[in-house]
DNA sequence: CGTGGCTCCTGTTAGC
DNA sequence: TGCTAACAGGAGCCAC
């Protein structure tokens, strides 16, 4: 489901609420992506320190180790003092003095890990080659994001999904900032000139920015975790409108296939 | 070593 | 209307 926002807007929905409560107890559902690393009642009597973000990951620091919680494809999370029985989907709940944390997730590409911190092995290997930060000016600079295009010869929507040069632009927003800079998204990310490339930079902060300022969501189904759901103001401007006209220019969106996903773009506006 | 394809799983939708 | 197939927001892994 969740792509950077989507992700972001979910940590600011329970973050503060979740802060210092104290573990009583876990609870598994189906198996998940990966197994959670260690038996569900070793969570017992920890306590939770803060909820913090690295790419599509959610890092939950406990008084010993962290939790790593990623949504996948299909994931959600609820925070709150009651929930209901456990549905079919729900596969993982953690009860706490302060309520229960629930995660969503029919598909089950999503995780739960618990690792000893970043250092764990497990967890370094998920998290060290993540790319930069792009809500973070301290991590996403225009030198070392320029220098990350010009060293690959792959299709800019291919390197910015691959999130080794930067984090958090799913699917959705791939096509949105692609189609705001006005670039091809078969264009190779070495050939892209310097203008096009500035302008890539800044609709990958605003439109981010401004997704998660709205409450997440150009997502269907998505909501945060107090159960509220996203605002739909965000409307996408190409991704999921093939034949409809251009806002700029009215030519009918157009709809690409790029390692198994879709890409949408204006043929017009986005001229290679 | 960089790159692209495959894979995990279930629910929804498009097309016949 | 009903069945089937294609497709869906991610990303690690493994062949080239």
């Amino acid at each position: 489901m969740p792509e950077l926002p989507e992700v972001e807007v979910t940590r600011r929905s329970f973050a503060q609420a979740i802060a210092g409560a104290h573990i009583h107890h876990a609870r598994l559902g189906k198996p998940l992506r990966w197994p959670l690393g260690c038996a569900p009642e070793a969570l017992a009597g920890r306590q939770v320190l803060q909820v913090r973000r690295r790419g599509k990951y959610l890092l939950v620091d406990l008084s010993q180790g962290m939790l790593m919680l990623h949504l996948g494809m299909s994931g959600s999370l609820r925070f709150a003092s009651t929930l209901p029985a456990p549905g079919t989907h729900d596969h993982f709940d953690l009860h706490t003095s302060q309520g229960v944390l629930r995660l969503h997730d029919p598909r089950r590409f999503g995780a739960v890990l618990a690792v000893q911190g970043e250092a764990d092995p497990i967890a370094h290997k998920l998290l060290h080659k993540l790319g930069m930060e792009p809500l973070d000016p301290s991590s996403f600079t225009w030198p070392r994001f320029t220098a990350g295009l010009q060293a690959s010869s792959s299709p800019i929507k291919s390197v910015l999904l691959g999130g080794k040069l930067v984090v958090g632009v799913g699917n959705i927003y791939a096509s949105e900032v692609l189609f705001h800079s006005r670039i091809h998204p078969e264009m190779p990310a070495c050939a892209i000139s310097s203008i096009k490339a500035k302008r890539l930079f800044h609709a990958i902060t605003q439109v981010l920015e401004q997704a998660v300022q709205h409450g997440g969501s150009t997502l269907r189904d998505f909501a945060s975790s107090d159960g509220m759901p996203g605002h739909f103001q965000l409307q996408a401007l190409v991704y999921g409108r093939q034949h409809q006209p251009c806002q700029h220019c009215a030519t009918p969106i157009a709809l690409l296939r790029q390692n198994q996903r879709s890409s949408y773009y204006c043929p017009r506006c986005q001229r290679a």
